[in-house]
DNA sequence: ATCCGTGCAAATACTTTGCATTTAC
DNA sequence: GTAAATGCAAAGTATTTGCACGGAT
């Protein structure tokens, strides 16, 4: 089903007047094969370029860039210096992103909103849901490792 | 008091087997004065430079991944590119950062415990809170700003 | 006296930009 | 046919590294 996220970013492209050409289309695909990461310029390249040619970094860029205007993926900075892309189709949920593995663990959105709520209510505060990621250690990874890169209990 | 700040972590600095030079008293001056800021390498580069003659930026990074690594100080990435570095001596409160105009918000860890401890128990996922930080706008700014750069509500 | 920290210069990583050519529409 | 997108090359920004000298302990 990775094909109907594709046209749907097909279609999507088209109708926000933009035009469908091939590294774009390349670029979709790795996105929807990759429909729940985070993933950074250089592996959706990687990726494309496989599809397809050869594909310049700066197209990469830019259609990368096009894309998050037209709200299709969201550009976030997660701990590392690459900055990370990822699909934005499914709007029902949260990330928590694992600092050993880099994986996300999905929350419902249902989870988060009482303590966005909080935050909004007592801080007067609006949280910017889209850049919305929370660093840690996943289940695994933290039943694997005794001693996780950073503490995790104590604030700042 | 920003003097007795900067006393604490001399002290840090001696006790951690580090030598107290004075480019990295200079460091100690800007990150006490801007206790609660997240700044940028560039922003305690030029604050440096103010109090002491010029410095490398070499010796900036340095100093401050040193820091770091023996808990002075807290790197982290916020949407923007480069990456911004803060004291970590307060340990009792989570920071809320506005993505219009930089300042953070302080929430009281007692607001975000019961949070956290969600995530730990339905999804296992232990946050590192040393690298939270929530984006979003501040209370003045989305007052101001009737319509902030991103929306604000939905989920990714 | 020792060895850590510094400045300098060069290198690297990531990303952006200008411009001529190509291509989707 | 026309405007938008591409590829290339060059520049830009942020950060890191190697090495010889200088200064803190």
């Amino acid at each position: 089903m990775t094909k109907l996220i594709e046209e749907t970013l097909h279609k999507r492209i088209r109708a926000a007047g933009l035009r469908l050409t091939l590294p774009r289309k390349a670029i979709c695909k790795v996105l929807a094969a990759n429909e729940e990461d985070f993933l950074t310029a250089a592996q959706i390249l990687a990726g494309a370029t496989t599809e397809v040619g050869q594909i310049d970094p700066s197209t990469a860029y830019r259609a990368l860039d096009d894309f998050a205007e037209i709200g299709l993926v969201h550009h976030v900075n997660l701990g590392s210096q690459p900055s990370k892309w990822h699909l934005t189709l499914d709007h029902d949920h949260q990330h928590l992103v694992c600092e050993t593995c880099g994986k996300p663990t999905l929350v419902p959105s249902s989870e988060v909103t009482a303590f966005f709520d909080l935050l909004k209510d007592r801080f007067g505060f609006t949280v910017n849901a889209d850049h919305f990621a929370i660093l840690g250690q996943c289940e695994s990874c933290s039943t694997a490792a005794p001693h996780p890169p950073h503490r995790a209990t104590s604030a700042s």
